[in-house]
DNA sequence: AATAATTACTTCATATGCGAAATAAAACAT
DNA sequence: ATGTTTTATTTCGCATATGAAGTAATTATT
């Protein structure tokens, strides 16, 4: 079998590609009915007051067409709307409906939880250089 | 703005996300026609011989049906091809083929040099926190 | 040997994301 | 003012993944 390391480094891809998935499963298998990448978009709103696409495609790090069809999505299912931008034609904004400040409100404690599970067994430098990590990738295949 | 945080912890989740994101599109961009899924499943294969889709399955921690339509759109990009189990009428082998050995050797070279570019700015002991704490997300929320 | 339970895959419906191209409104330049 | 360029968003085609349900073949049970 080829070694696909070199220099006795771990399979980094892999492990990142698999958590990341593994992780993502497992909220939406824990939420019923919620997502990752509809958590997101409620976190990254405000309680009040609208959001332009284009702030939230790069608050979550989302390209245009991706966002296009959470929103789409999300409205659907009476999370947020759409409403048009008063300041420039092209734009609109997006905010949360009732049921989606509830939504909201949970996922905020579930993250917190979550975020909290994630440094377990791990000391606070230990998570640094994670977070470290992880921002290095971000930057460095950035689009 | 509200603090997703605890305990000063960075965004885990979303940093684990997007990075994988990000660098599962890098990968995309760089190679011309090939993907991230696909390299995997080159990487995963044998030089001569097959492996079931169970044992690929499991190798790539991928779900049953995932491999199918991977398998299916490397079969038809002439990578890879289904042979019937001899052993086992429930079961088939994918094999490479020319061209997909062809591409594992090239698959093969860049992984390694990409593997290592992420290792770079960091110790092989942080490397080894980095990849314990994603093996670690990896084991805890799998399936 | 016949039935039941398990295992290996596939199919289907759905969510998520990307890049390329289309559309429409605003900003800029001449 | 008018033509050009940029910006905001959507649409389209495709790849990737999940879970649920279906099919076929093997194994276990009685």
């Amino acid at each position: 079998m080829p070694h696909l390391t070199t220099r006795h480094a771990p399979r980094l891809i892999y492990l990142l590609t698999t958590a990341q998935r593994r992780l993502e499963a497992w909220i939406e298998r824990e939420t019923e009915g919620m997502t990752a990448a509809r958590i997101g978009l409620l976190l990254a709103l405000p309680a009040e007051g609208g959001v332009s696409m284009s702030a939230l495609a790069r608050a979550l790090d989302l390209g245009a067409p991706a966002l296009t069809g959470l929103v789409d999505r999300m409205s659907k299912a009476g999370l947020v709307r759409r409403i048009p931008d008063p300041e420039d034609g092209r734009s609109s904004l997006v905010e949360l409906l009732n049921e989606g400040r509830v939504q909201r409100q949970q996922a905020l404690e579930r993250t917190r939880r979550l975020n909290d599970q994630l440094c377990e067994g791990f000391s606070d430098a230990e998570i640094a250089v994670v977070a470290r990590w992880l921002d290095n990738v971000r930057v460095r295949y950035g689009a």
